[in-house]
DNA sequence: TCAAACCAAAGTGTTGACAGTTGACATAAG
DNA sequence: CTTATGTCAACTGTCAACACTTTGGTTTGA
């Protein structure tokens, strides 16, 4: 059973272990996500050494990791910039998540077992529950602990880290929070249907629905964001790059 | 048009932009790519820094940044170690690279232009010359350059970022050229396939095109690779992990 | 003879300081 | 009033030195 690894969150496990370094990785990382740090906004090395109370070496290493990752931008004898996320962002980001969300589904209908249906029809069961009631608080999370269960049942380490960072960049976002009570029970039926195809074991049919269900995920946010940018008149906006949602 | 990015490698350019960091990242890629320093290897930061003629600092930074990358493995207080890479994080890579190269086509397929056809029919019948006189050094370069640009066509930064990196960290495998001649033909038909999917603007069938042609391509490695160990036995090889070919 | 504890050398983790560059402010000319 | 220029403060890039951890060998005891 490959399934049973870190739970979707790394968070204590490597504090004491991992250097300076990781634990500031870690705290720029939950700063850029809570968004003490906001989009384009550039961090100053030796003020977040001091806050940290560590010299500005650790600070580098990690922006350099972070960097690489596509959390901030490098500027050479500038700085480093928490990315800004235009609207084209948000939609290479969700094309990717809807390939990769995909070829999980499609590499796992052919190794599936007992325990993934079991663990997969229990999602869906509670996330049934906390759509009818339309509570967003408890579908949210098992909505993100579903997909990341099927993509870490592959098996496949590479896949699984591309999409997590791939997740937590989408939430860099905060895209999250303008989806309307009823498309809870419309994306829970999606998650249905992806499930029934995997029990299948059909690669090629699982693949188009776990596509199709992002796909339908991004087309629902770009609505979402024209709306928003109509109800909203241009120059009323604080920036002329999209802070998306908050 | 999107699909007149950098042809594959940014050189020279970013040479006197970038600070001593990149160019020591550069280098270290190099010397894993060219097999300088072997898997499993660790690679002493003050020797390394010596040999470059710079100071610890930037060899630490860039050895984060290529730890995000995964070409090295980091160990607290024991240094930095050249990834082991075994026959799982082969069918790992391939498979990865099936799910993007797919995707990448199904991306494409709605925003094919006649310029992208001219391009892509140039390649093909390139390496088909190629491979009718079983030219496998011309055949290997423009086989990438092809898929290379494919993905790029989409104008889908974060996907080509990390369908480079995967073609990068293929490379490290060193599995190429264990190839038969005849496959070269068999391949480029694979690709005319492909092309033949995008022209029609068929996504779902430029992906399954894309997908198969890279799953062939595992298909091939790992038989080529069983036979290889066949041949050598098992205490006969040099370690207990594999290291593919040279 | 073997095992466990100890010791020393090597190397990483971290730090503080110095040098070079950038961007902005103030000043002066058109 | 606008535009060009010179100066300066702030910050990044880089470096050399110090502290701690690991590792391999050596010694000591059973």
């Amino acid at each position: 059973m490959s399934a049973d690894d870190t739970p979707s969150m790394p968070t204590v496990a490597a504090l004491k272990a991992h250097s300076l370094t990781a634990v500031v990785q870690h705290e720029i990382e939950r700063m850029i996500l809570s968004g003490e740090l906001g989009p384009g906004e550039r961090l100053n090395e030796k003020l977040l050494a001091d806050k940290l109370a560590v010299s500005r070496g650790p600070v580098r290493e990690a922006c350099r990791a972070l960097a690489e990752l596509g959390f901030v931008h490098l500027i050479p004898n500038r700085g480093v910039f928490i990315r800004k996320l235009t609207r084209a962002d948000a939609i290479e980001v969700y094309d990717l998540r809807a390939g990769l969300t995909g070829l999980a589904a499609s590499l796992l209908a052919p190794l599936l077992t007992a325990e993934h249906m079991a663990r997969l029809e229990g999602f869906v069961e509670e996330m049934e529950q906390a759509a009818e009631t339309a509570d967003f608080g408890r579908f949210y999370p098992l909505n993100l602990e579903f997909h990341d269960y099927i993509v870490r049942s592959t098996g496949n380490g590479r896949l699984l880290k591309l999409y997590r960072g791939l997740v937590k960049e989408f939430h860099l976002f905060r895209t999250h929070g303008l989806v309307q009570r009823n498309a809870l029970l419309e994306s829970n039926k999606e998650h249905r249907d992806i499930v029934a195809a995997l029990k299948a074991k059909d690669g090629s049919l699982s693949y188009g629905r776990a596509f199709h269900h992002v796909a339908n995920g991004k087309q629902r946010m770009l609505r979402a964001l024209d709306d928003l940018a109509e109800a909203v008149p241009e120059r009323q906006r604080k920036k002329p790059e999209m802070r998306l949602i908050e």
